[in-house]
DNA sequence: CTTATTTAAGTATTCAATCACCAAAATTAC
DNA sequence: GTAATTTTGGTGATTGAATACTTAAATAAG
């Protein structure tokens, strides 16, 4: 079984977490509650969402009553943003064969490779935070 | 640096391969000769030419002037099917949190994933190993 | 028959992603 | 101030995919 696209579960918890937490702007959301909500190991959100506070998109406290709040405006962030912050930068996927080696004169995808990134890119980068957001604020 | 799509060397090389071996139909065309062509790890272009030989696609000769020759109808065969053999079925990309426990109604990527999937599989299928034969035989 | 060539098959290595755990630091609540 | 909670940061295990290598078997040519 095999997967086209590149989704990682670190970027499935990175965009889920993002959104969870910019639609409880009263509420301090901690690890727990949040891998709880979207069934994946605490560990693991743990670590994605750390690495989101030291890129400055999240905040956090500590202590009891403690946990996670946005500190990126909802308006600006786009998905794309988020997405490169745990994957880093998109890059254009081409053909591995190198094009000095490669005995065709057109890549054997033609510019599809190409296109589809560019589509997902896009689609990236036209939503942002506060297109998830229940009630805007 | 991160690829949106997966196309492995292994399909890259499987594609190209059999659409060298394809445009040759006299030669037998050895391992040595086709990674040289594509500038790829002989060991590598063994490994996939030997599961495309026992999937039926590709015979094989050993020994001196030995190698491999098309066994499958080029105008019959679709690049979709080579690159399952190699990859296994193509399944849609699905976000990986579980929809039971997804806490949107709808997924964040809308059914974008599920459209780029359809879109490439599409492609493949469109294509068969006749289109990239110069002459025709 | 001997040697060289080539595929076949099995094994090993590498790498990234995920997951699990622990000790330390900070903070809150009592 | 003490205890409980929660993030932080580091480390290591595990898994699976991808790639690299090695030896064995087959075959052709002389």
């Amino acid at each position: 079984m095999a997967k086209v696209l590149n989704i990682t579960e670190a970027v499935t918890i990175a965009l889920h977490s993002m959104i969870i937490i910019a639609n409880k702007p009263d509420e301090q959301m901690n690890v727990k509650v949040i891998s709880t909500l979207i069934d994946s190991s605490k560990f693991h959100v743990a670590k994605i969402l750390q690495k989101l506070v030291k890129d400055g998109y999240l905040g956090s406290h500590r202590g009891p009553s403690g946990g996670f709040y946005l500190k990126a405006n909802p308006n600006e962030l786009t998905l794309l943003e988020i997405y490169e912050a745990i994957e880093g930068k998109i890059i254009i996927a081409e053909c591995p064969i190198d094009h000095d080696h490669c005995p065709f004169g057109t890549c054997v995808f033609d510019d599809l490779t190409v296109q589809m990134t560019k589509q997902f890119v896009d689609f990236l980068k036209s939503r942002t935070l506060a297109d998830y957001q229940k009630q805007k604020h």
